[in-house]
DNA sequence: CCATTGTTTGAATTCCGACTCAAAGAAACC
DNA sequence: GGTTTCTTTGAGTCGGAATTCAAACAATGG
């Protein structure tokens, strides 16, 4: 059996190790997860993991900020893809980017799996708190730009609505996440679009 | 010690311990629930927890059906202990009872821990879905109702709206539980009775 | 009251996974 | 080349929790 030593730098097998774990996670679930997991999933020893993260619950929140970070940029991304001079049609991307697709949807699956810890950790009640608050902001943004140029008229602050659509969304994207046999993916996207077209006047997003 | 036997019944042995996982769940958390919490919440052994539930996933979705139930008969009660002819009255009631108070509302906090099995427990996700279900229903019978004999303009189909007002709660009330810092549970609140108002076209709610 | 049967207990056992650690390999530095 | 230092490994240890089980006990029925 080869016996690595010393390898290039530790940030390189950090996140690597943080990058198994995410996906040890979504498979099995935080509440089986185990060390020879995650060592599994980056192909090292059982000690490696430890060696690096004496302290697991490190790594998980690594795993947690990872994925949050991830997310984040890409919402952002969805959001700047489409036509700057097109408000409607950035709104409409950033509702598309905010629920899961399938019933297990790899990254909105591992996102509700770290919440899970917020209710008894501080370290990820705030991330889960800084994620929605950044998902708020964006909204927020959106949704001034097309009152300002994209004909939006708002049924209440920007604010205000900016946090329904994403309570929206974590709700929905809760049950579904939760299999949900009963809500479809779709007809939840569809609730949420008619709740934005209603709350900006905007008939066509 | 004391060594009773052949008590009464079995089904209040059951109950009891049903009840006793249900306060164990609340207090320690799913992950670090021990057949030994259980056994001292109840005041028994541990052999006698097993004897009843050789398997103790019985045991928490017993306790997962418990609280559904008991959650949904106090809301349909703080519906039908408003006025009867009183609709705003009604669906207010409604809407106050459904989120979380506190950061550590007892009942939402014991649900929203037996959901967590959804993702990967098919029991705990049709309770859930059936939960869901209902509260949707009981949301559009309210607003139905409203519609026919309060003044109430709804901005959709009763329905949709009821799914919205549902998974607003839900979303927002994950945040609560969650101890999300920046979202006050007066404030999310506040947030869902404006948006009641607004599609119900009831600025009085 | 004796036997039977359903219940309860807690000590013993088993199981599983976290954690330790001595040995060994690989780069870096001299 | 030798030495030092960082990494990696996996077998072994440890501990906590589930599970088993024989013994004790209480109600019930005869």
């Amino acid at each position: 059996m080869r016996k690595a030593g010393r390898p290039r730098n530790q940030t390189a097998r950090r996140q690597a190790l943080v990058s198994a774990a995410g996906r040890a996670i979504a498979e099995r679930g935080l509440e089986a997860l185990r060390i020879k997991d995650i060592a599994d999933a980056a192909g090292v020893s059982q000690g490696s993991v430890l060696y690096y993260y004496p302290e697991l619950n490190d790594l998980v929140l690594e795993v947690h900020r990872g994925a949050v970070e991830g997310y984040l940029a890409s919402r952002q991304r969805a959001y700047e893809e489409a036509p700057a001079d097109d408000p409607a049609a950035r709104l409409r991307a950033l509702l598309h980017s905010g629920l899961p697709t399938m019933t297990d949807d790899p990254a909105h699956g591992l996102l509700y799996e770290l919440h899970r810890r917020a209710g008894r950790s501080p370290g990820h009640a705030e991330l889960m708190a800084s994620l929605f608050a950044r998902e708020v902001a964006l909204y927020t943004t959106a949704l001034e730009v097309g009152a300002a140029s994209g004909g939006f008229t708002l049924a209440a602050s920007a604010q205000d609505l900016a946090h329904g659509l994403v309570a929206l969304e974590d709700g929905y994207g809760l049950h579904i996440v939760s299999r949900n046999a009963a809500l479809h993916p779709d007809r939840a996207q569809e609730l949420i679009l008619a709740h934005a077209r209603a709350v900006t006047g905007r008939a066509d997003l």
